[in-house]
DNA sequence: GTCTATATTATGATAGAC
DNA sequence: GTCTATCATAATATAGAC
């Protein structure tokens, strides 16, 4: 009895917080936690602006939101492709998860937008988003960049340095897609020039094949 | 006469703007247009919010200047550096620019911060940047590329992708220096890491030296 | 040219009806 | 749970004395 009156409120409700978390991580990944404003939010969830306060306390537990949805669709890729990568070859396997990175970078500009956004300055905000999500992230990567080296696979150089610059060149089309548009004439995520973007990196990051 | 009375003003009106350049590229960069908030800026300039408005109309015509300032810079290094190079052979030549591209990265990271926060999205501001900034710059890198390609230097791929993955690798660790501090226990910037991160990008943009 | 004081607008958060 | 209306504050820009 209880479950027919409630359960249509809280489906509505679970839906109220997805349609806020979609809308922020996109609204922040694109103009900044400033610039972001809870008007702009709910009016881009079709809600109304009550609605933030109510369903997430504060902005700054909706971002919170935002960088958990983020990170977690990583997390969930990457996990899936592990699982179905095991058994195949060093070379092979580090190979498609540079390519799986740079596909994620590209149908998920948000990532990288979101934390270049954060990244400058030291903030409790940027420490929390460094000490739930970055360092497992960054420990991880090193760790295969460590066995690439080991393998005689990745190129050499400080798996720190190897690390950011690796982030760095496979995101940087994406993150300032509206940038690459103006300067180059075309749109950064079409799937021709992602492919290409692969390859390039490919032959930066890894030694020649023999 | 006129100028006996009228120079020590000019000159204090000089500086003025000087100082609030100075502060408002540094806030930009650091929290973004709508982070950077006027009052902040004038504060950090040592001067009353009203000289804002009274030397830059508006708070958009003091981003144009701060962009106008760090772009600047960029361009007088360059051309200082060129003139100097003007026999040495294409190998070394590139080799060095890549070098100095990177020192000014880790000194100067207001550039790519400031880039980053404004080339996510279209907006009036980030047309004026790539038209009167961004544009000249990656003309002149994409040809450096090419000369490099030709000569067998560069590793192969798109130009446009090489120009991307060279600025989005060099300029990382020092566009998010908190992360990377937060992340290594080490400042990006210090010249032991700085000299090594330049040899880590030679070995992944250069072909080997035979 | 610089300052203090203020007008005006926009922002995050809250109150209370439904 | 959602909405409209509103509060309190902080933002940019302006006015006017010095």
């Amino acid at each position: 009895m209880a479950q027919r009156r409630e359960r249509p409120g809280q489906q509505r409700g679970i839906e109220t917080r997805e349609r806020l978390v979609r809308a922020a991580l996109e609204a922040f990944a694109d103009h900044g936690y400033a610039g972001a404003t809870t008007r702009a939010i709910a009016e881009r969830a079709g809600v109304a602006l009550a609605a933030l306060p109510y369903h997430f306390e504060t902005k700054e537990a909706l971002w919170r939101a935002a960088a958990d949805r983020i990170f977690g669709r990583l997390a969930e890729q990457f996990q899936a492709r592990i699982r179905g990568l095991e058994g195949v070859d060093a070379p092979t396997r580090l190979r498609l998860l540079l390519r799986d990175y740079v596909l994620f970078a590209a149908t998920h500009p948000e990532l990288h937008r979101f934390m270049l956004r954060e990244g400058a300055v030291p903030s409790p905000r940027l420490r929390w988003l460094v000490r739930t999500h970055v360092e497992p992230l960054f420990r991880y990567f090193r760790s295969l960049i460590r066995e690439g080296q080991a393998q005689g696979i990745v190129r050499p150089g400080r798996p720190e340095h190897l690390y950011y610059a690796m982030i760095g060149a496979a995101s940087m089309p994406y993150a300032v897609a509206a940038e690459f548009r103006l300067l180059t004439g075309r749109d950064s995520d079409a799937k021709r020039l992602v492919d290409e973007h692969v390859e390039t990196l490919l032959a930066l990051f890894f030694e020649e094949a023999e």
